[in-house]
RNA sequence: GCGGGUAUGGCGGAAUUGGCAGACGCGCAAGAUUUAGGAUCUUGUGUUAAUUCGUGCAGGUUCGACCCCUGUUACCCGCACCA
């Protein structure tokens, strides 16, 4: 057959669509499987190959799996809130939507055009009214429960994009979406208590199947440490200072404290400081620095004591200073710590700058030179002298200090709360009324959505307020507690709320009475496999894992983890070895690619071209081994004759069918597929095949290349959709030949090579080997020492 | 600094997890075909004078090591003054 990938692809694009045959059922007697991809941001740029990647995964899984007789959920969507959207449209002066909708109609195009095997009759877009809706409800069944508050702090802000960012959002200091320097801003910012979920995120991966590094990293972010809480008294007031530490074993060798700048202690305190204007210089100073300063350029330690108050080292009584200084963060653990220079290296450099003491009790090391952090002997500490484990010690503190009323033992979490609200117009509006008499009111459930309203200018104010805020007929409302005046909240949700429980829209997209009918979510609960990006691992896996677990905890979804198993793909690189970007100029579109060479090729380039979770350079010149292949493939109806089995070839398709499938299951497509290669070089090799092989090679393919798989089933008259005909299946004793070639060694040195029966007995086998002409040679005059024989693999005969 | 990972031909990458290193594809070379180019097909292709040497480097364990152990170098990713 002629490969006539531009007649044939539109072709059964058009008939899968028209035959539903990729839409999943909701009653269903076969067994359930729920495969999800990452859905796209809709950019201007259109898709990239990368794209095409990502998606391309869990497409074979997918696929394999309706061929398998699974119910196979595998759905697609739209997250278009976001910022690159709101910018572009300032950038054009063309309205969000507008702008939202083209995007979404091309990636559409380009997402069909590929032949993904996606249930369009699913699709969502979480900028419309009946999505949002229900965004909106989760917030604020959360407000209800008291995950939602209100707080001014010191947050974390981008000045080019005049927005507040969640910690999420800004790591390593850089905004998250224009990789500006982010400063620390004073702000009153809405929260949502993530942190509450802190240990039950943490516990939660437990009990699911993700990637070990995915796992990890969702730990570290987790950051989990548990230690305790020591309050020390401030000698010329009644007042505690509250600090955290991982050590409270080490109390007696306290010899200082420190608090971070912004510390509220400061201001509490400001007529006992003698030194009030020396501090607020230095704090001052401090905030001037962004985040990359802070951390990264600033290698020598700063501070300033504060004069006129000590504290009281609560273990020996002695008073000791009190110091403001940087390294110190406000969002971790109090914002103030008990200092202890002999074993730890960040207090020793600031007291050996400060000339403070040093006072060792742990042994070991040499405190002269520099910090101890090892174990040893505890020593200078009272009842602590003589204990060498620090488990043992650590408790004995613990206990110490509970019994005194100092102190207690606790946990931190390097996680902070989520900075949720974004001074921006293309958003999910907060649902929120501020009323002078009642406070924050949340909108009645039945008033759902709060609809973004249309507005002309969605330029964000110059003092950081949101586009909403300059619309009175918006803005001023009736409280719906008491009737009298109020205001709405005019601040929007971050880009991240939308994809938080998207996965449960697919469910049930078009209910209107629910955000998912409960019976509905509770067949498909749990996504059985989850693929997408690393860098989501922290962010949008994070806050997802969180909104359903509070959604489990009130009784709206049957399981408390939303993803069964989470793997990863790679990135495709430019032909330059660099990460494809538009800036750098080495983006591939896919319909570039679709227009001279055809989807197939496309698909089978994309997940031949190495190892599925690692990142690849793209190739132009690699891509035509794949159309060669194909077209191989397609040449092979040539060679059909007859139907049954050839019998040189019988191994060879046992053997590929078991590959191929097993593969499959590890993300392995690149040596699925050079095994399928492998097999066509067999059949050219015997030079013919029966139409039952030609079936069987055909359904092999057809996850990977589907359009030709349906018109060759088509043409050899197979029943049905390739699509939905059965997977093929493998005789395991089917897979090995009757007699296989074994090396033979003589001192580890392979010198020949035997066919002996497959599994023969192992004294045949050295025999065999024995007799060997060049083996027999290389005996001669020598004593065997030893003959190890792995059975179809290896014979290795040592000789002295 | 902490955590995770990688290192194999000219290139992308295989290797049943301790058993013939380099599958499969690209590229390259020669030949066929073609007016020519392209495309296609066939054959060859780690290295060597060798039965040599070969999986970042140096050792070790083993009959046997890309795989396990010790040390070391380079690169990539994530977090980072986390108390």
């Amino acid at each position: 057959m002629k490969y006539d990938f531009k007649q044939i692809e539109p072709k059964w694009q058009q008939k899968w669509e028209e035959a539903k045959v990729f839409c999943a059922e909701d009653n269903s007697e076969k067994p359930k499987y729920y495969t999800l991809v990452e859905f796209p941001y809709p950019s201007g740029a259109g898709m990239h190959v990368g794209h095409i990647k990502a998606y391309s995964g869990l497409e074979v899984v997918s696929r394999k799996r309706r061929m398998q007789g699974y119910n196979v959920l595998f759905p697609i969507g739209f997250d278009a809130y976001g910022l690159p959207t709101e910018n572009y449209a300032i950038k054009t002066g063309t309205h969000p939507r507008i702008v939202t909708d083209n995007n979404i109609a091309k990636f559409t195009s380009q997402l069909k055009r590929v032949g993904f095997s996606f249930d369009w009759s699913r699709v969502i877009d979480t900028t419309e009214e009946d999505y949002y809706r229900w965004t909106q409800w989760i917030f604020l069944k959360m407000f209800e429960n008291g995950l939602v508050f209100r707080d001014n702090a010191l947050v974390n802000y981008c000045p080019h994009c005049k927005v507040v960012l969640s910690n999420e959002d800004s790591q390593g200091g850089k905004c998250d979406i224009c990789h500006s320097d982010i400063v620390q801003k004073s702000k009153t910012v809405w929260y949502l208590r993530i942190t509450q979920y802190a240990e039950k995120l943490l516990q939660g991966l437990e009990e699911v199947d993700y990637l070990p590094n995915v796992k990890q990293q969702q730990v570290n972010w987790i950051g989990k440490s548990t230690g305790a809480f020591v309050n020390f008294t401030i000698a010329q007031t009644d007042e505690k200072l509250r600090i955290y530490t991982t050590r409270p074993d080490t109390l007696f060798g306290v010899t200082f404290m420190v608090i971070a700048p912004e510390h509220p202690m400061i201001q509490e305190q400001r007529d006992r400081i003698t030194n009030i204007e020396a501090l607020d210089a230095y704090r001052e100073e401090c905030a001037k620095k962004t985040e990359f300063e802070r951390t990264q350029l600033v290698k020598e330690k700063s501070g300033v004591r504060i004069e006129g108050l000590t504290a009281i080292n609560p273990v020996s009584n002695k008073e000791i200073p009190i110091y403001i200084s940087d390294y110190v963060m406000m969002g971790y653990g109090t914002g103030a710590i008990m200092a202890v220079p002999a074993h730890d290296e960040r207090d020793w450099e600031f007291a050996t700058k400060f000339g403070i003491d040093i006072i060792e009790v742990i042994k070991g090391g040499d405190i002269s030179k520099g910090a101890y952090a090892g174990d040893g002997e505890m020593v200078n500490s009272e009842f602590l002298n003589g204990y060498t484990n620090k488990k043992e010690s650590i408790q004995r503190m613990l206990e110490y200090l509970e019994e005194k009323g100092i102190g207690e033992g606790g946990v931190q979490y390097k996680m902070k709360d989520w900075a949720f609200n974004r001074q921006r117009y293309w958003g999910e509006p907060i649902p929120i009324v501020h009323c002078a008499h009642c406070g924050m009111v949340a909108v009645p459930y039945d008033e759902l959505p709060l609809k973004l309203p249309k507005v002309e200018n969605f330029e964000p104010g110059e003092g950081g307020e949101s586009p909403l805020a300059k619309i009175e007929a918006y803005v001023n409302c009736k409280c719906p507690k008491c009737g009298r005046d109020a205001k709405r909240e005019t601040d929007t949700m971050p880009q991240w709320a939308g994809s938080s429980w998207y996965f449960l829209r697919y469910i049930d997209p078009h209910n209107e009475s629910a955000l998912a009918d409960p019976e509905k979510l509770n067949y498909w609960l749990p996504v059985d496999w989850y693929n997408g990006g690393m860098e989501h691992v922290t962010r949008h896996m994070i806050y997802s894992r969180f909104w359903h677990k509070f959604l489990y905890d009130i009784g709206v979804v049957p399981c408390s983890e939303p993803y069964a198993k989470r793997t990863a793909q790679g990135l495709i690189l430019g032909p330059d070895g660099e990460k494809m970007s538009k800036s750098r100029g080495n983006v591939v579109d896919p319909n570039d690619v679709v227009d001279v060479l055809g989807a197939d090729v496309l698909r089978t380039y994309v997940l031949f071209m190495g190892d599925y979770a690692s990142a690849a350079p793209w190739n132009e010149s690699s891509m035509k081994g794949c159309k060669r292949f194909l077209e191989r493939i397609a040449d092979l109806t040539d060679l059909i004759k007859g139907e049954g089995v050839t019998p040189k070839l019988e191994t060879a398709f046992h053997k590929t069918v078991k590959k191929v499938s097993l593969d499959i299951e590890d993300l392995k497509f690149n040596t699925a597929i050079a095994c399928m290669m492998t097999l066509l070089n067999d059949i050219a090799a015997v030079g013919s095949l029966t139409k039952d092989e030609m079936l069987i090679l055909v359904r092999l393919l057809c996850p990977f290349a589907p359009h030709l798989s349906e018109e060759l089933w088509e043409q050899l008259g197979g029943d049905g959709f390739c699509a939905l005909a059965p997977w093929p299946q493998w005789d395991e004793s089917k897979t090995v030949d009757s007699t296989v070639e074994v090396a033979v060694q003589v001192n580890g040195k392979v010198r020949a090579s035997i066919q002996i029966p497959f599994n023969c007995p192992q004294s045949d086998a050295i025999a065999a080997a024995k007799a060997d002409e060049k083996i027999a040679v290389l005996l001669e005059g020598k004593t065997v020492i030893k003959e190890i024989c792995v059975p179809n693999k290896i014979i290795n005969i040592v000789v002295k």
